[in-house]
RNA sequence: CGGAGCGUGGCGCAGCCUGGUAGCGCGCUACACUGGGGGUGUAGAGGUCGUGGGUUCAAGUCCCGCCGCUCCGACCA
């Protein structure tokens, strides 16, 4: 992409309403923009990072055997009065009346549409287990929005649903999206830790918070100092014993600020860990509280009817462009991680006006192209100060600088952001490096 | 929802106390010089001062209502 055919309306001065890191720099490198308190529009480069975070969620859960659906952003009331949640859910639910007056709400999670639908069509125990997802817009009025997309009214998140026969297939599913989501959080870059936590106004009693450590975090977590030591995830292939896999992640000690106790805590407070976190993914166990409640039943072997086992499990994909930015920026602007970058290269004409340098840019520019690689060029007439400043601020992984200087000696420079390490290449070198695997 | 604050060109702000020609920096447009970390000069464009009412000869400025946004707290993926 060309940066003079990209919109990407970076700003100088820094938005006065922006309090952390993260929201300031997603609105100084043009990613976002607030419609409303907790609202916001997707600029072309935050929706880029958006999507690729989407796709990863997307793959991991089909590879755990998840199935993707589509269910809508407004509800009809009625399932919600059914379930009893339209009185409980208080004031952070939506409620909107339609032409005909009747009850809707904008869907702050998706328990009784997705229950509607399997009790609809599955009765019988030979269907199962079942897990269905769906990523989509959803909507709670928080009472004071903040942080930017990471505390927003109106968020994208990834909510799959698990149904079993019984407890013991229901926690073999729950295991799957908890592996499911570690693997998901190491593609992105990120190190999350399963901690215990409350299961909320979901209900529930087996539930773990997926936590990224940032000093910014919204809400203290506690966890043990070794907690890092021995973990592998490429340990995590399917020949094991779930249980034990998962077991060997909960064998330390992590809990979010509601679960932790000092006076109850197992672990010594010298070998405890107390930072903030960043809450990414939450997962439930609630056995048959919905299926009781909307008569979600299946036959099993011996021909009885019992309301179907379920959990939940979810993901904030917006809510996640901000954490990955909060755990990973520096003071000229984002770092990121390459698996969720907008492009993985940025390509920087120091001299616009400079022949060989424009054939060189054309020359690299389009063989990136053709092999499909992501790369932003800048090919705007700037100063190079300009240029290199806004490629910081936007943090791709990886800048060509290409000027007078080194184009003498058929060189062009290559710059890591996150280490700020440049080494001189040849063209061919830089093709070889990125283009070829 | 309790407490606090802010709404003035695209962004950041001054002006309000003490009413009297709407200003600054950045950005934007054009041209020239310039060209490896946001350069310089010249000439420009751009504002219903959030909104409704009131006081006054006169309101960005004073008074009242409303709306929006932000911060602290309580709450939450």
């Amino acid at each position: 992409m060309r940066r003079t055919n990209f919109f990407i309306p970076t700003l100088r001065d820094t938005p006065k309403d922006a309090q952390i890191e993260s929201h300031r720099l997603m609105l100084r490198a043009g990613m976002i923009q607030q419609a409303s308190a907790g609202i916001y529009s997707w600029l072309p480069l935050g929706f880029r990072s958006l999507k690729k975070i989407e796709q990863i969620v997307r793959e991991e859960q089909n590879a755990a055997g998840a199935q993707e659906l589509l269910m809508p952003t407004l509800q009809s009331a009625d399932l919600w009065k059914e379930s009893g949640r339209y009185e409980d859910y208080g004031k952070e639910l939506l409620r909107i009346t339609d032409r005909h007056d009747r009850d809707m709400l904008y869907g702050p999670t998706n328990e009784e549409q997705i229950t509607e639908i399997f009790r609809s069509h599955v009765k019988s125990y030979k269907s199962l287990p079942m897990n269905l997802y769906h990523i989509q817009w959803k909507f709670r009025d928080e009472v004071r929005p903040r942080f930017g997309v990471m505390r927003g009214r109106e968020f994208l998140m990834k909510d799959a649903y698990s149904f079993d026969l019984n407890y013991r297939d229901a926690v073999h599913s729950y295991n799957k999206m908890f592996l499911a989501y570690l693997k998901t959080y190491e593609r992105m870059g990120l190190k999350a830790i399963p901690m215990m936590a409350d299961s909320g106004p979901i209900g529930g009693d087996m539930s773990h918070e997926f936590v990224i450590l940032a000093e910014t975090g919204e809400s203290a977590v506690f966890y043990q100092r070794d907690w890092f030591e021995g973990k592998n995830l490429s340990a995590l292939e399917e020949t094991a014993n779930l249980q034990n896999l998962v077991n060997g992640y909960l064998s330390k000690y992590a809990a979010t600020e509601e679960k932790h106790d000092q006076s109850k805590c197992p672990i010594n407070e010298k070998d405890l860990i107390s930072t903030r976190g960043i809450e990414v993914g939450h997962i439930f166990y609630f056995g048959t509280k919905y299926s009781e409640a909307l008569g979600a039943k299946i036959t099993g072997p011996d021909g009885d009817e019992a309301p179907v086992h379920m959990g939940s499990y979810g993901v904030g994909v917006s809510r996640l462009v901000g954490a990955i930015i909060e755990a990973s920026h520096d003071e000229k602007g984002i770092v990121w991680p390459e698996a969720v970058a907008p492009f993985r290269v940025g390509l920087v004409n120091i001299k616009s006006d400079d022949k060989k340098c424009v054939e060189v840019c054309e020359d690299v520019y389009s063989s990136f192209n053709e092999t499909k690689l992501d790369i932003l060029y800048d090919d705007r007439d700037e100063r190079a100060g300009a240029k290199l400043n806004d490629m910081d601020l936007i943090g791709l992984p990886w800048q060509v600088i290409v000027g007078p200087r080194g184009i003498k000696s058929g060189l062009l420079e290559l710059k890591n952001r996150r280490s700020g390490t440049t080494e001189d290449l040849s063209i061919e070198t830089l093709k070889q490096r990125f283009l070829t695997n």
